[in-house]
DNA sequence: TGTACATCAGTGAACGCGCGTTCACTGATGTAC
DNA sequence: TGTACATCAGTGAACGCGCGTTCACTGATGTAC
């Protein structure tokens, strides 16, 4: 067993900062393989990167900011992802709408342990000591909420759904979700059903007529 | 600081295996005190438990163990849990459902580390090793799954829902209830929508008319 | 009734381990003169 | 152009810690005789 997976060569002069990056995907790596966040450790972390263990302190404070800067890399990746599918989708509301929560459940399927680490309060034994406080927590998501908030509301005004109260409903999709997401992360072997997605899916979009467009 | 919480006095011969429910009981304290489940180590059990570590030896072959007895424990509890809820409900299928989803919110919101631990896979890392196989953890939610199921079909029946496929929407009425559920464990600050529970629940449900009955 | 003894419940000390973190350091490289 | 030097990127050894687990043990207690 080999101690580095990859090697690492100096970084130029006035490059040093190159480094955070390698850390960051290397500790990113580290929670993909894993199943167990508590293999995300800084001695595992630097031999991931072909560093000594502490090579990692010019860049992050110590563990817990690693950890912290992982999960927040990942919310702006998923946030990212949702705004790529919403414009993919080109004009219609509901087909933005819909294709925006499929990329959610697009995301946690190619990321299921990211994805975990992401939504099951990794940072909770942070909080406050690192700087971190609940609101940047509760604004991690935000954008992300806010984009599908504003769907469900182009929806109801271009005819397609007869959601109510746009902001909460956000809400209740979002929780759907990310009950689907989580649960098929953590355990992959269950006999899901083959729609599951349109079960959850429509009836949360509170869209008129229940079959979503191809 | 004292090293032990609760001070622990012999049990008397022949009635040592007593030690093993205080043990799972000051497990599941942990892991409900905690936010982090690294916090529940066999040592820290001891301490509380008020014994010496390889005390805990002969009641769980390994740490893992314990944390699965702790797992499978909180399952029957929500089980059991759900069951009353149905009973005390009375005779109508749709009161007995709502019950039922408010009953699994509760134990949620009750217990809300134990809930984590239980639904995040902390049997992951155990699978296969401690003669645990991915059917068992399947086996572990099936009982609340088949109750509500149940009622989703008696809902149809009764006239009140329209569920055409009562197996599968059960499955996704439980992917919404935890998402809810694991959210607002992990998120507690999180401004929820008052009616939060009443956007998932009615249109999963798929009840006729969306109010509940009080 | 008394007593020797097997058994049971639980202990205390010790092991090796990987961890986070600190510290003094090394050697390459750009730059000022 | 040459050279001394400050600075930068990164290292290796070491620390103290809590952990899981092993081991030989202690002392109380029920029981056979």
């Amino acid at each position: 067993m080999t101690s580095s997976i990859r090697p690492h060569t100096r970084n130029r002069r006035g490059e040093g900062a190159l480094l955070r990056a390698e850390i960051l995907a290397a500790a990113t790596e580290l929670v993909d393989d894993g199943g167990d966040e508590r293999a995300v450790t800084l001695r595992a972390v630097a031999r991931r990167t072909g560093i000594a263990a502490p090579s990692i302190y010019p860049h992050f404070p110590d563990q817990p900011a690693l950890m912290v800067a992982v999960v927040r890399q990942a919310f702006a990746e998923l946030a990212d992802r949702l705004r790529c599918a919403a414009e993919r989708a080109g004009a219609g509301s509901r087909r933005r709408l819909l294709s925006v929560c499929a990329a959610y459940l697009g995301f946690a399927r190619d990321h299921p342990e990211r994805y975990r680490l992401m939504f099951d309060g990794a940072w909770k034994p942070v909080l406050g000591c690192g700087g971190l406080t609940i609101d940047m927590v509760v604004a991690l998501g935000a954008a992300s909420l806010e984009l599908i908030g504003g769907l469900l509301r182009d929806c109801v005004i271009e005819g397609h759904g007869d959601s109510t109260e746009p902001a909460a409903d956000a809400i209740a999709l979002w929780l759907g979700l990310h009950g689907l997401a989580h649960q098929r992360a953590v355990c992959t072997p269950f006999p899901w059903p083959a729609d599951i997605t349109q079960r959850i899916t429509i009836p949360l979009c509170h869209l008129r007529n229940g079959r979503p467009q191809p």
